[in-house]
RNA sequence: GGGCGAUUAGCGCAGCGGUAGCGCAGCAGCUUUACACGCUGUUGGUCGGGGGUUCGAAUCCCUCAUCGCCCACCA
């Protein structure tokens, strides 16, 4: 047995632990293993993150599941990786890039040397994560680790994306779509945050064209007025029936534009005019299609007014041409009224800029294999936790709108289709343009067209485009011949979740059927937040149907948000998000996932607050003590346990183990950890330390060396089992000790012999073993009895202000079954000298007296200080109490229809409740009568 | 406009149909040889308001209020 220091020290117990746990090869997952798969994959952290407190709260539980189904006897992986983050990465490098003054805008740099700035950046700061990962003590396979970009995983991407081209789910269209003019890029809708702002109503007057009168139209952004091409009212609307087919003249661009009508104008807002501008809302788009307006862009992608907006307007921020518009049609007296309004603002996630609704040429996904994963997920295939998100994830699938996965950047995979000018005879279809996009020459779609090993197919209708796996890094001699035949590839890039949500199989190896794939797939939990539902979770489940044919994973567990104490989510930007290395290097990587665990509720939010971390490292702390005094009591250790020695303090406690199994199974089994580290708190530092290790002392400190061995037996009993119930919350400071105590020696290598990490995990006691160890369920009401005793007697002390150091004489009369040692325990615990049995003993007036529930009476003669009116007021109080339970109990019991209506056995509760709490009061009274 | 969640002791939370609990903080005492990151005792609550169901409600139902999320193209 190794010396154990005062104060447990996390740092180098950490560090070597981890070491040690890689060096074993302990987190790789064995794809041939004959024991029952467990598997989750990570939910991946950007490439270039750095650890947050979401990440810890979302880590440790996946850790937990992970390390709890290793000593289940599980084959577990628990695969890690980083996600390439395309926008988001890209973002921060071309900031640091324009920090530097490298470049102004991306361009400048040019596709090839921006994505070399951009992987330079990525092996520099990429793998934070991971590493700070590992801290925590992440049981990942690290021998998996995998990286959205990695070579094999972007052929994933690519063939899925060819495939689902072939399917026809993938398309190319011109559509209005989120943009973003900071980033330059198209977003999904799933990108776009809508924020309540207090903006304006703008209230135009546009002049008809050729007589008097004019129109009102209101709106919110009047800079679009200039790229108006109609005023568009309801058909049905008498108050405007005048005015169809007539035309108002624009004002500021001075053109005429037709009065249309359309159902979509809602009569009862506003004037029920509406100005529409075909290029700058989706809305005024689709009236545009159908009455065949002319589409006049006048905001760029950058945000900035166009030419088209006309020579007073180009080149201005949108921002600063609304003022602008909004002044010179002031000066034109064009300008009815301008209303306070609240409106909600599409801004982009990313860049906090507000959304433009823009026109641009995009790939479409049609979201595949729908009908399954809305099943799977209603019929409980894969279960939610809590149940609830179900409802939302239905919602959300029975609304899908086609994805929008190209993006305008560079940093991401890029789309695996080249397009070629024409060049020969057009196979099929026509093609009168000069710049037709079409098939690579001579191939008809039935042929394939093979270069260097890799296969070609030709795609879509009539030949427009090819689509094809992407040319890999390692075969110029493709990319020369598809650009000998004039191909270009698309530019754009795919939205970053086009390729996470292949995550659990593109990890795996897919699309070969890897034997990781085989024994690992469908994974089993996947632990995320609720945030990604719909960006990340549902995909994942749509992808995993039409890709594998099966659910991606059995059960999601949604964790809760981490607020600060003011409940703000926590954000960089606002700077409330501790840095959890922080709180590691100063409470130790368990005291942090313990305090987080604790205060994780399933489901709820998390005010965080660093008492909880606090508390974790008090709790290690107590763990380390509580084996410390084990060490204390070297030798005489025997390593069974002798039935016939046990005390009933020793019974109790292996009950309260027992127990403690129970609820933690109970509490796995329903994805409740807080209820696991309370149950674990609860046992060990109430039950354990506070009354067994105590009352243990009572042997510990005698001259019987049988009885001290076999006590020292029940407590190794316990403590081996304690470290492995809390070996998947504090990994770190449970093997330290589980070597440290010299468990490990008593056990096989791969059951715990090496590492707690795979030594079984607890069952509770059969029947057998509890019968074997004469463990009653009375013990439990005969140890309860034995601590009220303590506890009034202890009152009285501090009632008398006796100091805790100074012993209490007591003296008892006939206790029905107490022998010397249970006798021992009591004096210890209630700081008692000796107690002295006396039949008969007259008490002195006021003398205190104690009746405990197992019979007999407790007095405590307190020379001199006996206080005949503070020990009334104590017992009078006391009696108050009293009284007032039995008269509730009383009311209760009197009502005839409770004796008629409730459960016998409740009926029985509160007699017995009564009997008990009238015998109290006889026992007060009579003690009250004894001081009159 | 729809949907979801929260509201329990000063603070953070548990309990979800039968005596209101835990942790911090507070108060009183203690160098009791595992632990002051500790020990002992203790003060705090008509469980957001109102109504209903029930023998019985913090717990189930309705309603209102406050806070917080999510979804929704009314300019």
């Amino acid at each position: 047995m190794s010396e154990i220091s005062k104060a447990y020290e996390p740092q180098s117990v950490e560090e070597k632990w981890y070491a040690y746990w890689l060096e074993q090869k302990c987190f790789v997952a064995d794809a041939h293993s004959r024991k029952p798969a467990y598997s989750i994959v990570i939910p991946p952290p950007n490439v270039t993150g750095v650890l947050t407190l979401g990440h810890v709260l979302n880590n440790t539980i996946q850790d937990i599941l992970a390390r709890w189904a290793r000593m289940k006897g599980h084959e577990v992986l628990w695969l890690p990786g980083t996600d390439h983050a395309g926008i988001a990465t890209q973002a921060v490098v071309e900031k640091a890039l324009r920090k530097e003054g490298l470049m102004k805008h991306r361009e400048d740099l040019g596709r090839e040397k921006f994505l070399e700035k951009v992987w330079a950046w990525k092996e520099k700061h990429g793998g934070i994560i991971i590493e700070q990962l590992k801290k925590l003590g992440a049981s990942c396979d690290w021998t998996r680790e995998r990286f959205t970009m990695d070579p094999n995983y972007s052929r994933c991407v690519q063939s899925v994306f060819v495939e689902l081209y072939k399917k026809g789910l993938i398309y190319r269209g011109k559509r209005m779509v989120n943009w973003d003019p900071s980033a330059r890029t198209a977003l999904s809708d799933e990108e776009v945050e809508m924020v309540e702002e207090q903006g304006s109503l703008w209230h135009l007057k546009y002049p008809l064209a050729g007589e008097d009168g004019f129109v009102v139209v209101a709106t919110t952004r009047p800079e679009t007025m200039l790229g108006d091409e109609a005023v568009a009212v309801n058909p049905n609307d008498p108050r405007h029936a005048h005015l169809h087919g007539k035309k108002v003249m624009l004002p500021l661009v001075n053109k005429q534009i037709p009065i249309i009508t359309d159902e979509l104008v809602d009569p009862k807002f506003g004037t029920g005019c509406v100005k529409v501008t075909p290029a700058h809302d989706p809305a005024d788009y689709e009236m545009s299609q159908l009455h065949h307006l002319p589409l006049t862009v006048v905001i760029g992608p950058g945000g900035a007014m166009t030419e088209a907006a006309g020579a007073d307007f180009a080149g201005l921020d949108r921002m600063e041409a609304r003022k602008l518009v909004v002044e010179k049609l002031e000066a034109l007296g064009l300008v009815l009224k301008v209303e306070k309004y609240v409106h909600r603002v599409g801004y982009s996630e990313r860049t906090h800029v507000p959304i433009e609704p823009y026109l641009s040429e995009q790939w479409f996904l049609r979201y595949p294999s729908v009908d399954k994963a809305v099943s799977a997920v209603e019929t409980g295939q894969i279960k939610f936790h809590p149940e609830r998100w179900a409802k939302v994830y239905s919602h959300w699938m029975s609304g899908l709108k086609d994805w929008c996965i190209s993006r305008q950047l560079w940093w991401g995979h890029r789309v695996p289709v080249w397009m070629f000018l024409w060049k020969g005879p057009v196979a099929s279809g026509s093609a009168d343009s000069q710049q037709v996009l079409i098939d690579l020459p001579y191939l008809t779609k039935d042929q394939n067209l093979q270069i260097a090993g890799q296969v070609f197919r030709p795609g879509g209708k009539g030949g427009e485009i090819f689509v094809g796996i992407a040319v890999q890094p390692g075969h110029p001699e493709i990319e020369q011949l598809l650009e000998k035949h004039g191909g270009k590839q698309d530019p754009d890039v795919l939205d970053t979740w086009f390729s996470s949500w292949l995550w659990p199989f593109a990890t795996m190896g897919w699309p070969d059927k890897t034997d990781t794939l085989q024994k690992f797939y469908p994974t089993t939990d996947l632990v995320t937040g609720p945030d990604i539902i719909f960006f990340w979770v549902a995909r994942m489940i749509m992808a995993g149907f039409e890709f594998m044919g099966a659910e991606p994973f059995r059960n999601v567990y949604f964790t809760g948000i981490i607020r600060d104490k003011q409940g703000r989510k926590m954000s960089k930007s606002l700077g409330n998000s501790p840095d959890p290395l922080d709180l590691i290097t100063k409470f130790g990587a368990d005291a942090l996932r313990f305090g987080v665990m604790r205060s994780a509720p399933l489901g709820q939010d998390i005010l965080y607050d660093e008492q909880q971390v606090e508390l974790g490292r008090n709790f290690c702390n107590k763990l380390w003590n509580a084996c410390r005094f084990r060490q204390l009591h070297p030798g005489d250790v025997q390593a069974e346990i002798d039935p016939k020695l046990l005390t009933i303090d020793d019974r109790w406690i292996l009950l309260k183990l027992d127990a403690a199994i129970r609820e933690l199974d109970a509490a796995f089994a329903g994805y409740k950890f807080s209820d696991a580290t309370a149950a674990l708190y609860r046992f060990f530092w109430s039950e354990y330390c506070d009354w067994y290790v105590e009352a243990a002392k009572a042997i510990l400190q005698g001259t019987d060396a049988a009885r001290r061995a076999n006590t020292l037996a029940v407590i190794d009993f316990v403590l081996s089992h304690t470290l492995r119930l809390f070996h998947p919350f504090l990994p770190f400071i449970t093997e330290e000790l589980w070597h440290g105590m010299g468990y490990a020696k008593d056990m096989p290598d791969g059951q715990g012999g090496k590492t707690i990490m795979f030594a079984p995990w607890p069952k509770p006691l059969d029947e057998d073993i509890k019968r074997h160890y004469g463990l009653l369920h009375e013990t439990l009401d005969t140890i309860a009895g034995r601590q009220k005793l303590v506890i009034e007697i202890r009152n009285i002390r501090a009632l008398y202000k006796i100091p805790a150091n100074k012993k209490l004489n007591i003296v008892y009369n006939a206790p029905a079954d107490i022998n010397p040692e249970e006798k021992r325990v009591i004096e210890l615990l209630a700081g008692a000298e000796p107690m002295v049995h006396r039949t008969a003993h007259e008490p002195a007036k006021g003398e205190p007296v104690v009746h405990p529930d197992f019979g007999g009476k407790f007095f405590i003669p307190l020379a001199g200080l006996v206080d005949a009116q503070a020990e009334k007021a104590r017992l009078a109080k006391e009696l108050q109490k009293v009284e007032a339970e039995i008269q509730k109990a009383e009311a209760k019991l009197a009502n005839p229809n409770f004796a008629d209506k409730a459960p016998p056995e409740v009926l029985q509760e509160h007699r017995q409740r009564l009997a008990d709490w009238q015998a109290k009061r006889a026992q007060l009274r009579a003690s009250l009568d004894e001081l009159a």
